[in-house]
DNA sequence: ATAAACCTTTGAGTTAAGTCCAAGGTCAAC
DNA sequence: GTTGACCTTGGACTTAACTCAAAGGTTTAT
């Protein structure tokens, strides 16, 4: 049994986290003590490690929900469909990659034709080409 | 001579856009009509068209305002620091891929070995993970 | 008995880069 | 002389995931 402070600090993050996430349905803790304070057991610290992983791979807190309603519902669900989730956030990371590495090389394209001396940059070519008409 | 419909249109982009790039200092218009319109010129569309371009290459706002500071003032700027802006940023985009790539491979990871099969995931590899208390 | 450290709720603020709305003024065409 | 397309301003709203503040109640230790 945790009070929120204390499962904040075990898990190293702020206790507004946690209410955030009760207030989005993510982890609703088991009980209240008799003056009110938020009442963790061990499976809601499980659950909590839960978020904390899905989320350290990658998932949004709303992917999350997601996968706890499957997880809670094991028996509903195909591996087809969990595979899928998975896959598809493959595809869309691998998309935002391919899209950040024609970035960098863009970047990498203006940095290596300007001369980076210490004189003044009034014929910078890197100026020039984000001035250019074309 | 443009009014803010005509600049926005032949850039493709919103008025709306306009106005919000004048308010944060990106690009005030050089006149206004008598009736209060904006009066855009040559320079602002040109300006206009650097901004844009340095957008599509992945600078933020803030980091092209400094760009054009740079570029209105190129004398007192050397290359160094044009260049150092530049690397600095393929540098942060670096590291952001490799994050992303790191996440790709472990999603990757998990998903080769869910079976992905059309019956129950009360076995699921994939959720056992995110379950495991390790 | 009182101070420190905890907890409660509600509600607002943060970042980035816009987008949308309402209420009204202006300009060209028919 | 009246549509309709355009422009003005100010301010609210959007997304994501928190984070903080205010004003007050509870627990624990001294
Ligand atoms: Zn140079
Ligand atoms: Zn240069
Ligand atoms: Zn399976
Ligand atoms: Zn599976």
């Amino acid at each position: 049994m945790y009070r929120i402070g204390e499962l904040a600090k075990l898990n190293q993050i702020n206790a507004d986290t946690l209410r955030y996430y009760e207030k989005n349905g993510l982890l609703k803790p088991s009980g209240r003590s008799a003056s009110g304070y938020r009442v963790y057991n061990d499976a809601d610290a499980q659950q909590l490690r839960f978020i904390l992983r899905a989320k350290a791979i990658g998932f949004s807190l709303t992917e999350i929900q997601e996968l706890l309603e499957i997880d809670h519902n094991r028996a509903q669900w195909a591996c087809q469909d969990v595979k899928g989730m998975v896959e598809a956030k493959a595809v869309l990371i691998q998309t935002k990659i391919d899209e950040l590495v024609q970035f960098r090389d863009s970047l990498q394209h203006l940095a290596d034709a300007c001369c980076g001396g210490p004189e003044s940059a009034e014929h910078c070519s890197i100026l020039d080409a984000l001035e250019a008409n074309s």
